[in-house]
DNA sequence: GCGAGTCAAGGTAGG
DNA sequence: CCTACCTTGACTCGC
């Protein structure tokens, strides 16, 4: 397999520019919604043109775009008002071949035992799907961890699997799960995503976080083998981050050191397949991570015919 | 203008 | 029971 896309998450620190700028809930009125995420989405057109520069095609949108969406406080409709403007930037990120993603936060977890989290997760994903959906159709996602285990990991997994079947139809076609690092491991999560049918992004950081001991290298190239399965004709997306040195281990550097990049694609060489994957760095830095790491990807590109 | 206090929301680990 | 940590700063007030 080959490295197709590198990307980077929310903002961008080069240009100074934020995808998800919010105000307190004391703030809020529907002129401030709409003045905030006018203010979002011109980022969010400046950091895409930016980035077909720098030959970079692949960006989270953070989920603060469009502030309060779902919370029961807020009646801005940003569909209506905002439709033109989001096909707009839909059809530049096509032309271009960019890809959008969106990771709804620590707040939306659907294995809680407590319905009003449900709900409001089950809100927040809707929107955010629709959100998505609207800027790219064809490979935009919706990046979830599995929430906690409640001493109960079955239990937890199961009203995951209960709440998954009660989102939207759109929603459970973007959602994708994700490894953590301290709860649902790769291990929890792959066969959670088989039986689903959702893809798992695969986080190499959280993995080795959880495994440090190292333990787990051995049977890791047939658990990538059946995470790439779990996106059947679609592109796999996978997560990468260097370490910070002296911080808690689970802590993310700055940048991401070109060795951990190599050695997440040695691991997906060996997977095998003439076929590409996308990988999004989750660095302090964002696009400072990325651009040193551009040329590296273009030479690990599959030849063109 | 600036420093300090505060912010919608969940969950885990450790004391 | 409480705090720090994931994340994640940055918004808002009061001077």
């Amino acid at each position: 397999m080959y490295l197709r896309h590198l990307g980077y998450a929310c903002k961008n620190v080069t240009l100074g520019l934020d995808t998800g700028r919010s105000f307190r809930l004391a703030s809020l009125t529907p002129e401030r919604v709409r003045d905030t995420v006018a203010m979002n989405l011109d980022a969010l057109e400046a950091i895409l043109r930016w980035n077909v520069q720098q030959n970079i095609r692949f960006l989270r949108v953070s989920s603060d775009v469009v502030p309060f969406a779902s919370h029961p406080a807020s009646s801005f409709d940003w569909e209506a008002a905002f439709a033109e403007r989001l096909a707009e930037i839909r059809d530049y990120a096509a032309a271009e071949g960019v890809r959008l993603s969106m990771h709804p936060g620590q707040f939306t977890v659907l294995s809680s035992p407590r319905p009003e989290v449900v709900e409001a997760a089950l809100a927040d994903l809707d929107w955010q799907a629709r959100f998505m959906h609207a800027l790219d159709p064809d490979e935009g996602t919706l990046t979830l961890h599995a929430g906690g285990a409640y001493g109960d990991k079955p239990s937890a997994l199961e009203r995951f699997a209960y709440n998954f079947r009660r989102l939207s139809p759109l929603a459970q076609r973007m959602l994708i799960l994700e490894n953590d690092d301290k709860v649902y491991h790769a291990d929890d999560v792959l066969p959670l995503c088989e039986r689903l049918g959702v893809p798992m992004v695969f986080d190499f950081f959280h993995h080795r976080v959880f495994h440090a001991d190292g333990r787990r290298e051995a049977g890791l190239l047939d658990v990538l083998a059946r995470v790439v399965d779990t996106w059947g004709e679609r592109v796999p997306k996978f997560h990468l981050s260097s370490a910070k040195e002296g911080g808690p281990r689970t802590a993310h550097a700055d940048l991401v050191l070109e060795a951990d990049l190599q050695a997440a694609l040695d691991l997906m060489a060996q997977v095998g397949g003439d076929r590409p994957f996308d990988v999004m760095l989750e660095a302090k830095q964002k696009d400072c991570a990325v651009l040193p790491l551009v040329g590296f990807q273009q030479a690990h590109l599959a030849p063109s015919p």
